[in-house]
Parts: structure tokens; sequence; C-alpha cells
DNA sequence: TTGTCAAGGATTGTACGTAATCTATATGAA
DNA sequence: TTCATATAGATTACGTACAATCCTTGACAA
């Protein structure tokens, strides 16, 4: 038996890619698989992930530093639980640091940003209700502006929140109202970095934050009350 | 080479009590004991700690995960090295942050705050000169305003940042002009929070951390300034 | 019901073998 | 000589196995 077993896993760890098994961990969580509250076993994810416990250890304490995990002493590690409040406090930094990226971004961005900007707004508005395309192009949108930004904590920063927050949108629906909203919004923030008018696309980027987060912690109350109503 | 080592033992087992290791190297790090870019080997790190390998280790990616160290693969963990690109980027962030957090503040600051917050820029003014006794109060000044605000998550941020700035700052001296830029500042501050007025406790803060950074970095300039004509 | 205690399970710390990287010395050609 | 390259040795990080400690859980008795 532990020959098969040795065996088996030295192919598997020869094929596994040289990924890091911090960032398969950390994909795990954000796409969901390992849920917001889950405990994380050392042996389990040793088993798992077909590794060993030192590895798992210590990417879990990674994790925790970058706040997706949460360890107690003597108690183990769970996924970091995420509700109202911490949805909003982040989306509160989000609305500072968002329209402080655009401000560069629109004063700097070269013609070929703009119109790979627009190109992919075009391709969201063609959209036709798929959610999950939605979400992706959602991505490649806003990222156009942050990848280049020289503030480079900054675009660590908004790079952890976008994810940690999309991993909590992932639960709900977007609705036909905030979609409609969502474009409004995102043609707002072109038009204004197209006049080079950062103050405008500062202004449009704040509302497009704060209209999510009203979104989303509308869906967060609605999913509790449901639940509450269940019992 | 064996540096770490050899400091070693005079601090390590001089109480090593129940704090985690974590801590203790977090410290090290910040209060300068351990300077920016330096190596941190495990095998000394563990003697100078009277630890082993694996928490060690666990410590080290915890902090990598924080932004304190730099680990790379086969090649060991540094102590995150910090200049003048680093120090801009993150000033930017706290001047977007602390604004907001000063705004709630004077909303809702009780009364007792308040007058601890004038207390202690009563004890600052009537210092003379001692930089060290003043780093100590103006720590207490600002955190007075962060230590209630609701947002843990901003808290958590600015704490950080202000930890890495602190180990920054204590490179150089506070010039005469800057002390009473500060001095200005912090009664603006207060006299804003006293009326109630959060845009102007917001714009004086704003202005205070700017002031922070371009003292920071004329520092560092004319460090490397020197540096350079030593050669 | 409440409190105590024992068993099981998970985390934490230690030791060791292996693999990768770095350094210094030696060898070769320009 | 001087520079570049190659190689051997030392150093360090990485992964596995194991022992010890702590927490949790469930049963049993008061």
């Amino acid at each position: 038996m532990g020959d098969i077993a040795v065996i088996g896993r030295s192919l598997a760890s020869a094929e596994n890619g040289e990924r890091p098994l911090f960032h398969r961990i950390r994909e795990d969580i954000i796409d969901g698989r390992l849920e917001a509250g889950t405990r994380l076993v050392v042996a389990d994810l040793a088993r798992r992930y077909d590794s060993s416990s030192n590895p798992v250890r210590e990417a879990l304490h990674q994790l925790q530093g970058e706040g997706f995990v949460v360890i107690s002493q003597n108690r183990g590690a769970r996924v970091r639980p995420v509700g109202e409040h911490f949805a909003r406090d982040i989306y509160d930094i989000r609305a500072l640091i968002e329209p402080y990226m655009i401000r560069w971004f629109t004063a700097n961005a070269t013609t070929a940003q703009i119109s790979e900007m627009e190109k992919i707004q075009n391709e969201i508005e063609q959209l036709d209700g798929d959610h999950e395309a939605y979400r992706e192009l959602n991505e490649r949108f806003h990222s156009v502006s942050y990848a280049g930004h020289f503030n480079r904590e900054a675009v660590d920063m908004e790079e952890r929140y976008r994810e940690i927050l999309f991993m909590l949108n992932k639960r709900y629906q977007l609705t036909r109202g905030r979609w409609a909203e969502c474009i409004q919004e995102h043609r707002g923030i072109v038009t204004a970095i197209k006049a080079r008018d950062a103050e405008a696309a500062a202004a449009m980027t704040e509302r497009h934050v704060h209209g999510a987060c009203r979104h989303l912690i509308d869906h967060i109350r609605v999913a509790r009350a449901s639940e509450q109503a269940a019992k």
C-alpha cells in the first residue's frame, strides 16, 4: 500500500505544475471551492493537494498575513468569514483608492489603452444576461487602468480586495437594475477618460464603487432575512 | 554574514516570553534591529529566538503576507527593502485613508477623546527637542482617532503602514522647520475636531500626511546624495 | 442538569535527509 | 596578465516523518 501511494504521489507532484501550493489554496478560496468559515485541517489539505504538512502550514500562515485565513492558537485555521461589515469596510477603502488610481490613469493613459477599454465596454454591452461573462469582462475592464499604475502598493491592495469581493459577489446574481447602472457608469468613466477629465472620471468611479457596495449589501441582507425566515 | 546569530543571544532568551515568535521578529524589524534588506537565515533566527526551523519559517511566511519580508524560491528571505518609491506609495495611500478616518472621528468623537488629544498635543508642545519623546507622543496623538474607528480593515492597514514608516523615519532627525509645521498642523486638526468641522479636519490631516511625506523623501535624497559623494 | 475526566484528534515543535543555490578556486583562452 | 567559464565544496532552503502538547468531545457520576 505504501509503495503505491508513494509512487502515485511522486508522479502527481511531478506533474502538478510548479505552481506554489500557496496560490492553489488561495484560488480555491477565491473561487469558493473552500467556503468562508470552513475549517482548514492541515492533514486534509495535504492530502487534497498531494503535498505534506509543512508546505500547507506555511501556505496557511502566508494567507493569514494576506487576510484570507484566520489562525488561532492551537485551534487551527479557517477561511476568513466575510460578512456585511467586512464588505462595507472594504468597499469604503476601494472608494478612496480607485478614484485615486483613475485620476492618474486619466492623465497618463495611452490611446491604445483607452481604446482597449472601449472595446471591452462594447463587448459588455453586447452581452445578453450572461453573468459569468460579465464578471470576466468587468475584471478586464477595470484592470486596464490599474495594471500600469506607478503605485504598486495600491495595485496589490486593490487586487487583494477585488479578489475577496469577487468571491463574495459570486454568490449573488446581478439585478437587472444594477446591470444597467454599471453600463451607465462604465460609459461615464470611459468618456471622462477620453476627455482627459480626471476629476469627472474619479467622481464617476467613486459612484461606481458605492453602487457596487450597496448592491452587494442589499443581497446579503435579503439572503440573511430569508435564512431567518426559514427557521 | 553570521551577524544575526552574533547579536542574537542578548535579545533572545532575555525573556523569551509567551509572545509568539511572529510578533518578536516583526518588532525587531520595525525597531530596526533587523535592517531593511538583511538576509533572514532560518537557522540563525531559530538560534536567536531559541526556537527551531519550522516556527521560524511559518513566521517568515506570515510576515511575507503582511509585506515585511520578501521570500524567493530556494533563496531564502530578506527584510523588505524600502526606498523612496515605496515610501511615496505608502504616503499616497495614507493621504487617502487618514482623512477618511478623521472625518468619521470628527463626527463621532466623545469629549473625553477630544480632551485626550488636546492633552497629548500640549505635552508635545512643551517638549524641547526630544525626538524620541516626540515620536512616542505623536503615535499616541494619532492613535486616539484611529483606535475606535468602525472600519477595522482600515485601522489594520493604517497601523501596518505606520509601523513601516516608523522604521524608516527612525533613521532621520526631524528638522526644526518640520517640527514647527507638525505642531501647527496638529493644532489645526484639534481645533477642527472641536468645532466638529469634518472637512477642515480632513483637509488639515491630508496636509499633515503630505508634509510628512515630503520631509521623509527629502531626507532620503540627501542621505543618498551624500552616500554617492562618499565614493 | 452540571461538572469531571478520559479518549481521540489536530496543532505545534524537533530532527533529519535531500535538493537547490551560492562561493571560491582552478583552468582555459584572449 | 586578465577575463571568462567550469567545477567542487559549503551553505541554505525544502520536504517528510515523528514526538509532544493542547483542545475538543462524549460519557459518566453527582
